[in-house]
DNA sequence: ATATACCCGACTAAAATAGTCAAGTTTTTG
DNA sequence: CAAAAACTTGACTATTTTAGTCGGGTATAT
């Protein structure tokens, strides 16, 4: 039961941007050199948060990409979101009154599941991008 | 961000196993056969489930398996880490002070992953299996 | 102009997953 | 005793997912 890196290091990259906020756009080298992720990853990886408009781009040199929001209104849940990284822990259809594993009638634990995501995605919705920036350690 | 299915089915068979405890062994074959999962692949998850103490084995004819708590005593935690199950939802070292992410120190979000490990590793401590057999539906 | 940086679809190697298969052993019952 | 039911175990495999890379763009500041 992982996160993929996908969603860790969109996570990262915008945590990352956060803290080394300005009036500039932040390029994806930057990110790169101090997170140590792949621009190329970096790249698949903001391609879908600017489509699901968690960050906006500037072209050209000095370019880079800007948070849409204020880290204190940016929920993980809409960078998970945006990554369709569902928080699915299984394959029962959530809504179906049938097919679970086959069956004609729900399965035996079905509303555990249920409950299960929506333990953890009330994490993430609870969760904004300033509050990953409280109390951290200092970094070289 | 997906159980898998090693993990679901296993949870499945022994609610199946707490719904129609007596004092007999339960079968592979039946939980099979109410369950709609593969006896073969049944048979895989038992044998981990045996080797941690969850079920004990009773072997020939009317033969099958027996809880070894009863539902009220067994948490959903040992269930999952009866099959590897871990419940880690990034590659950072916990408790290691270097190393995330191949850099020196621990990374941004490391401490955001922390809190995500101990919020759905909490849920499944304080499950029962017992817990999961209330107020369900009807089966057929 | 040209270097920098975003844009975007396609591709791929490696790992994980979800099983199956084969060849047993043990125990009950007729 | 023989046979069938049921557990035992390691190995094998097809499929899917993951974690990226590659190639060839386009836009813009200097």
């Amino acid at each position: 039961m992982k996160l993929n890196t996908k969603s860790r290091y969109a996570v990262m990259a915008l945590a990352d941007m956060a803290v080394f906020s300005s009036d500039n756009a932040v390029s994806l080298r930057d990110i790169s050199l101090r997170q140590g992720i792949s621009i190329l990853y970096l790249e698949q990886i903001f391609l879908r948060l600017k489509k699901n408009n968690i960050v906006k781009s500037v072209r050209g040199i000095n370019g880079g990409y800007i948070l849409v929001k204020s880290p204190k209104e940016l929920k993980i849940s809409d960078i998970l979101l945006a990554l369709d990284q569902k928080v699915k822990t299984i394959g029962c259809k959530k809504d179906s009154k049938k097919s679970c594993n086959g069956k004609s009638t729900k399965c035996i634990t079905h509303n555990f599941w249920d409950e299960l995501d929506i333990h953890i995605n009330s994490f993430f919705e609870n969760k904004k991008l300033s509050d990953l920036l409280k109390n951290r350690e200092v970094r070289i």
